[in-house]
DNA sequence: TTTGACCTTGGAGTATACTTCAAGGTTTAT
DNA sequence: ATAAACCTTGAAGTATACTCCAAGGTCAAA
């Protein structure tokens, strides 16, 4: 099984040495295991977990968020299903309107591209506060 | 037509009147019209427009690229209407991509929610990892 | 007319999430 | 064997986005 060292880590997810040392400070991920030298080794497993960082980041999760994301994991041994189940349909609810503020924001944009000239005209008239009152009359 | 002063406008949008006169001095939103005593008067449109600033705050934009979405507006007579639809298709990926990542996380709880037990028993096994290996399998 | 709820400004303070630095040890390639 | 590229720590610095004063003016109701 192939082992990074934080640099090969920070490559394989986009983020900074720093960073990785930063979440593991904050509890986001376990303190891995060393080298006889004191450089941190991760698994695939590190490198699985980290993506999902990035991917909570990347969406405007917080820190926060995500480490009660990853607590599902880490915590699996202190608590039931049934806990776990509550839980994980907690975060999909609000993930799930994340995603619907998101898809609004996007059809505003989409009511702006189309009523558009788009020609080299000014753009006086495609305005974002149109689409805005379109949508209101919906 | 409606006028709001910053508290009304502050309760309607679920935003503290300080942030409000942050966002105005980050120059989000236009300074407003006064009252013959200094109050800022907001009109209907400046409520649409702030809606979409919490919107987008709520899914993590930064408070830059809402400034970029607004200058859609604010900057109409400058720019052509092909600039427009450019700078819009360009946002609509970028939202399009943050719809996808989320649904991506979707995905991994709802498979943890599917394969967990449920029951009272302990959560070993209902872990958020098996998540993610039983994704890199597809 | 005075009490309370509102508004004003400027400036300082806070939380979150990094980012950089200093000073040093380790590993790898030539 | 020595340079370049990596790693370590702790602490300080930065960017973003608020948040909270202090000191004072405004307005509506009792």
């Amino acid at each position: 099984m192939k082992i990074y060292r934080i640099g090969q880590l920070a490559q394989k997810t986009g983020v900074s040495a720093d960073t990785i040392r930063y979440y593991e400070k904050e509890g986001l991920i376990n303190a891995p295991p060393r080298s006889p030298a004191g450089y941190r080794l991760y698994s695939e497993l590190d490198l699985q977990v980290f993506m999902f960082i990035v991917r909570g980041k990347k969406v405007g999760l917080s820190l926060k968020s995500i480490r009660e994301l990853l607590e599902l994991h880490t915590h699996q041994d202190e608590k039931t299903c049934a806990d776990m189940k509550q839980f994980t349909s907690e975060k999909l609810n609000k993930i799930q309107a994340k995603i619907d503020e998101l898809t609004q924001m996007k059809e505003t944009l989409e009511i702006i591209a189309e009523n558009c000239c788009g020609g080299h005209e000014s753009a006086r008239g495609c305005s974002i506060l149109k689409a805005f009152e379109a949508k209101e009359k919906e």
